[in-house]
DNA sequence: CTTATTTCAGTGGCACTGAAATAG
DNA sequence: CCTATTTCAGTGGCACTGAAATAA
């Protein structure tokens, strides 16, 4: 039997924590891509769609959809900068924060239990970061 | 600024490294899924779709789609297992060991790009699966 | 005219649940 | 009757492309 493949691994993991994750958020009305930019705008407050479609590195169209669930939860509201284009702002209302809140506990706890037999996180941290970096470096732009 | 969470960076290199999978198997007609149960069965052919679907953590309609396309592509066919119930083998042809040579070679290199600026590959393989096995035991079966 | 942002509409991957037929 | 396997049908998450309107 052949060692699996870290490419396997990734994704593997990635599944399970998947399934964990929008498990503990779904009682919020959340998804994971909506948790995701809920916690980038605690964050830095303000950002637009098209500042948060480039962090998350997901197409403005498809971000604009996460929004609309926030905004559809009241988690967020989003106002017009004037004289500034079209980009619309995004800020995180009192009620986006507690549920923001309340996630973030219930993932600490599923991020305790993954690393349970882990000695070094930041080590594994660092390994993470370091990946992303070298793949998203040869990354094409998305048309 | 906070660090990022390691639930953050996981679901990150995963979007990233998935990308750069997809663009490099689907020459060859693959997709991931498909990739991965074509790998699963190169190290141990003859495996039915239930066992296959158990093995990668997936119900058995979604690995019953997977093997669709695999037929459909020549890289496996199927065969039921006289006098053993319902169960159909699923079998590597020549064309599908082909493929998975291409696409492994192919997958090879993006992970060596992946793994640069990694000093220890062998100490986040074993992280990795560390963290996997962790969540996947607490796992709530499926319906 | 060019560029950036937003958004409407459609598509595709890929997972899921439910239900039914088959076989021991 | 109970259990496991397979498969048909429908649904949902979430990403994508294309195209159009708006505004500096």
């Amino acid at each position: 039997m052949p060692e699996p493949r870290l490419s396997y691994l990734i994704g593997r993991l990635e599944r399970v924590l998947r399934r964990r994750l929008t498990a503990a958020i779904e009682p919020d009305g959340l998804t994971l891509p909506a948790y995701t930019a809920l916690s980038v705008l605690s964050v830095q407050d303000g950002l637009s769609n098209a500042q948060l479609a480039r962090r998350s590195l997901v197409t403005p169209q498809s971000m604009s959809e996460v929004l609309g669930l926030l905004v559809e939860l009241g988690y967020v509201r989003r106002r017009a900068e004037p004289g500034h284009g079209r980009v619309i702002r995004t800020e995180l209302t009192a009620s986006g924060r507690r549920a923001l809140e309340r996630c973030d506990r219930a993932v600490d706890a599923i991020e305790r239990e993954m690393l349970a037999d882990t000695d070094d996180a930041a080590e594994l941290r660092e390994a993470l970061i370091g990946c992303s970096r070298a793949l998203e470096h040869e990354l094409a732009p998305r048309t």
